[in-house]
DNA sequence: CAGTATCCTTGTTGATACTG
DNA sequence: CAGTATCAACAAGGATACTG
C-alpha cells in the first residue's frame, strides 16, 4: 500500500515516542547531551524529579540502550550515565523540540 | 548564567512535550499532516485510540493552537480538523521522530 | 457521524525512611 | 553518594455504552 505518511514505515514515530514520551526522559537526555552525568547531579539539574523515578527513568533508558551506567565503587559509590550512539541520535530531536518550544512556548522569566 | 544547553532557554523542551507528550498526540498529528481529517477518520486511522481520549486530545490540541476545527450540522454532522501554522511547524519535528524510529525501532512484520 | 458519560485500571508522583 | 522500599494520592488513559 502506498504510504503518504511523513514516517516511512507504521510504528517508527510510536518507536521514538515510547523513548522520550515518558516523563522526565526528555530532560534526562538534555542533560546527558553535555556529556556524562552523576545521579545526583541530574536530580539537582531536574529539582522535581524525585530519586525512585530518576531511577525509573534511567534503568528504563538503559535498558532501552540509550544510555550507559557505569558504577564504580572504588572509595566513594560514583555511577556515570552517558548517552550511546543510539541515545545521542536522540540530540537531532531534541534541539528539533527546543527550537519550536523557542518559537512558540510562552516566556516565563 | 552560560546556557550550554541544546535547548536556548529554559523550558522549551518542555513546552514542546507538553504538546506533544500526551499519548496518541504525535500520531494525531502524523495524520493530520497529510491533510484536514474528521473524527471518525483519525478514530479508524489509530485504531487502538477510542473516541474519548480522542476527543480530549482534539480539544486540547485546539486549545493549544496547533490545530482548528470547523464543525458544520449541515445534514449531517461533520467536522474537520486541520493544522494550523503552529501546528505545522511541528512536522519537522515528527520527521525527525520517523528517521530516528527508521534506524532503531523493531521491524514488526 | 461526532462526540459524552461512566467506571475502572494503570502510571506517576510525593514523602519519608532506609541500605551498601 | 546512589540508590531501594513502602504507602498513599492522583491524573491519564482504556473499555464500553449511550446520545443529538
Amino acid at each position: 500500500m502506498a504510504n503518504k505518511s511523513i514516517e516511512p514505515r507504521d510504528g517508527c514515530i510510536a518507536s521514538a515516542m515510547d523513548i522520550i514520551g515518558s516523563k522526565w526522559t526528555a530532560l534526562i537526555l538534555r542533560d546527558l547531551a553535555l556529556g556524562p552525568k552523576r545521579f545526583s547531579e541530574l536530580e539537582k539539574s531536574i529539582s522535581q524529579l524525585n530519586p525512585r523515578t530518576l531511577s525509573q527513568r534511567l534503568d528504563g533508558l538503559e535498558a532501552q540502550g540509550i544510555i550507559s551506567k557505569q558504577a564504580s565503587q572504588a572509595n566513594r559509590p560514583k555511577s556515570l550515565y552517558a548517552l550511546t550512539a543510539k541515545g545521542a541520535d536522540l540530540l537531532p530531536l531534541l534541539k528539533q523540540m527546543a527550537t519550536w518550544g523557542n518559537k512558540y512556548a510562552a516566556n516565563r522569566d
